[in-house]
DNA sequence: TCTTGTGAAGTTGTTCACAGCG
DNA sequence: CGCTGTGAACAACTTCACAAGA
């Protein structure tokens, strides 16, 4: 299946440079919100801790929007990556779970903000329903596919605990949601066409660990991870 | 400087291996949680969303544990996964901001079990000292560094507003933590030799976005980005 | 002059396909 | 026979180094 089309896609930017563009986009707020105009690769590619000419080439995919000789115009450059997120249109959010961490990312920094909405706070516990929490009140998980069609959510979010997730994922999935973003330590199961991303707190954790254990054994010379040498 | 050591024992495990070994372990321990002897790669390699050559692949780099014709057997693998990762021995880790998000870390299964031990919790805010959070009393940040010293934390992890994450990282630091876990929007500055890996919630929501985008855009197929068509 | 944008080279990671072992 | 472990082919990503433009 799928033989490999002559004319791939033109649009196609790498898996890894979207994954950057976010940390981009950050660093050129703060930089804006400096009232710093321009930024030459050097400079932001250092910020961001990553090599310049990958941060040129992760650019480059969006267009040129760069200034041979004087840098990139923050602005500008924040308005283009933003749209090439989806970020300039509001994306509705609904938010399954509202425990500390539900709490936690309904009041989060960007979370709520730029190119988010919060649409919902849910849960299936009776205390908490009618909670005020970032301005919203609880609803019933059982009005999950309600809320999905009027506020026409795209995005579920789940932070329930692991025995739920699979459930709330189903009702999003019936619901006609296709992007879910998964804070339960449980791998889901969806079908075709729906994206699950998983951010797991604890495995962040873990791979410090290993490091760290690397540092201790008999080891050389310290290495850097994500840092930056220069 | 540092010529190769004739014979170092190639424990160089790479880095994408790394980060994969907390999925495996997870699916592994929910496998024995079931009471299932043995796995195929097959099988393990469907359940975490992975390809099961690289699964092969991933698992072989840390010894041959496997037996052709059965599989791997579960608690074995757990085992020398675990050990890998450095989770036979407890890391001490501080946690500061004891806000929604630094009550749902301490709360969070597995944050506070498995090869990790919680041994602070410290704020700024007055307003939260001495409250008992996951059985611990909420410290001032100011006994950080006796806190790193007392408890020999090696992990630290910053919880805080953006505002306070670089300054409570230098305490970290200058403490002598070598490896830091930071959930603020910022990317921080740390001297080399120290390690720094960043959660941040809302990047994950944003490349959500960009795929979401995609589908909305005229776009032929679908396609799965963490899943498996099997 | 300074900095972008990009071919080309180099590195790392993934998948295939099958030999080899239980 | 079934499944692991792995060389080899392939694909993705990163870095170098420099031509070209402001």
């Amino acid at each position: 299946m799928t033989p490999p089309s002559p004319r791939p896609r033109d649009r196609g930017i790498p898996e890894a440079t979207v994954a950057r563009l976010p940390v981009y986009l950050r660093a050129l707020q703060a930089l804006d919100e400096r009232g710093i105009p321009t930024v030459s690769s050097e400079h932001l590619a250092e910020t961001t801790g990553v090599n310049s000419a990958k941060l040129r080439k992760d650019l480059s995919h969006l267009g040129s929007y760069g200034t041979r000789g004087v840098g990139y115009d923050v602005e500008y450059l924040i308005y283009q990556i933003s749209r090439e997120l989806g970020l300039t249109q509001d994306w509705s959010v609904a938010i399954v779970g509202v425990g500390n961490l539900g709490r936690a990312l309904a009041n989060y920094g960007g979370f709520g903000t730029r190119g988010f909405r919060i649409a919902a706070l849910l849960d299936a516990d009776e205390s908490v329903l009618g909670d005020r929490v970032a301005g919203l009140a609880v609803g019933h998980i059982d009005t999950l596919a309600d809320v999905v069609r009027e506020e026409n959510v795209s995005i579920g979010v789940i932070a329930t605990p692991a025995a739920a997730a699979q459930d709330v994922c189903d009702r999003f999935v019936e619901a006609g949601v296709t992007s879910v973003l998964n804070f339960a330590p449980v791998v889901l199961n969806v079908p075709p066409g729906v994206d699950v991303r998983k951010v797991d707190l604890s495995i962040e954790l873990q791979i410090l660990a290993f490091h760290e254990q690397r540092k201790a054994d008999g080891h050389a010379g310290p290495e850097l991870i994500g840092g930056d040498p220069a």
